[in-house]
DNA sequence: TCGACTATTTGTT
DNA sequence: AACAAATAGTCGA
C-alpha cells in the first residue's frame, strides 16, 4: 500500500572466500541493495532484502536474465576484489527510487569521501546545511542500501572513535585498514585521515550530488 | 586522559 | 511517541 510502486527483482548470491554476499537486482538491471559479507547465504539474503528501500516482487533465480545475473556477479566480484585490497571502482547503476530527500543529500556527501579518508557525522550534517542533524545523519547512513559501494564505513565520530557499523566493528576496521586508514587498538582513527567539512564541501561541488538533493 | 552521564537535536517509522 | 551508526558539555577518578 506504499506510495512507491513495487518493482520485479531478484536476489543474486555469491561467495567471497568463506563468506556470502547477496545482491538485489531489479528488472532494469539496477542494484537495489546488497548485504555485507556474511557467514551464511541466508544471513546475506535476509540483510540484502531488508536494506531494499523499494518494495520488490522477488522472482525465482531461474527467471533471472543473463544480464541481471551479470550485474549480480560483477557486484560480488567487485566487492571481493575490494576486500582483497584492490583499488577497484565500484560503479553500478543503482535504483535510488526509495531514498528520502534527506538520505539523498546525506549519501551524496558520503559518496565523495575518498579512499583513505574519513569524515564525521557532524561534518556531513554541516555540508548539507543542517548542522545540528548529525544524529539524523547517523540514522540515514545506517540505512544505506549499498554498503561498501557507498562508503558509509568512512563515516566516524567526531572524537575519532570509529562509531558503529551494520556489518560489525571488525568489518569496519577491516575496510578502513584496507584503505590505509590506521585504527588504534582503542578503535580510534588518526586525525591525519580526517576530512574537515570545508574540504568535504569542495569535493561535493566538484563531484556533484550522485543521488540528487 | 578517560569513562560515565546528561541535555539537546533531527528525520523516520 | 520512540528510536538512532551523534554531539557538546559536565563531573569525578
Amino acid at each position: 500500500m506504499g506510495v512507491l510502486a513495487a518493482v520485479n527483482g531478484f536476489v543474486y548470491t555469491g561467495r567471497i572466500g568463506e563468506l556470502w554476499l547477496a545482491v538485489v537486482v531489479d528488472e532494469k538491471e539496477r542494484v537495489v541493495s546488497l548485504s555485507l559479507p556474511r557467514r551464511s547465504e541466508k544471513e546475506a539474503v535476509d540483510e540484502a532484502k531488508s536494506l531494499a528501500l523499494v518494495p520488490v516482487n522477488y522472482g525465482f533465480r531461474s527467471e533471472m536474465t543473463p544480464f541481471i545475473r551479470r550485474v549480480g556477479r560483477e557486484v560480488v566480484e567487485g566487492v571481493g576484489l575490494y576486500l582483497k585490497g584492490e583499488d577497484v571502482k565500484l560503479e553500478f547503476d543503482l535504483n535510488t527510487d526509495g531514498l528520502t530527500s534527506f538520505m539523498r543529500r546525506v549519501l551524496s556527501v558520503v559518496y565523495v569521501i575518498p579512499r583513505g579518508f574519513v569524515a564525521c557525522y557532524g561534518s556531513i550534517a554541516e555540508v548539507i546545511n543542517n548542522p545540528r542533524a548529525s544524529r539524523a545523519v547517523g540514522n540515514a547512513v545506517a540505512r544505506n542500501p549499498w554498503p561498501i559501494i557507498v562508503p558509509c564505513h568512512r563515516v566516524v565520530r567526531s572524537d575519532f572513535n570509529i562509531g558503529g557499523y551494520r556489518g560489525g566493528l571488525d568489518m569496519k576496521r577491516k575496510l578502513l585498514k584496507i584503505e590505509g586508514v590506521a585504527v588504534t587498538a582503542r578503535g580510534r582513527v588518526l586525525a591525519s585521515h580526517y576530512l574537515r567539512a570545508s574540504r568535504l564541501r569542495e569535493l561535493v561541488s566538484k563531484r556533484g550530488l550522485r543521488f540528487g538533493g
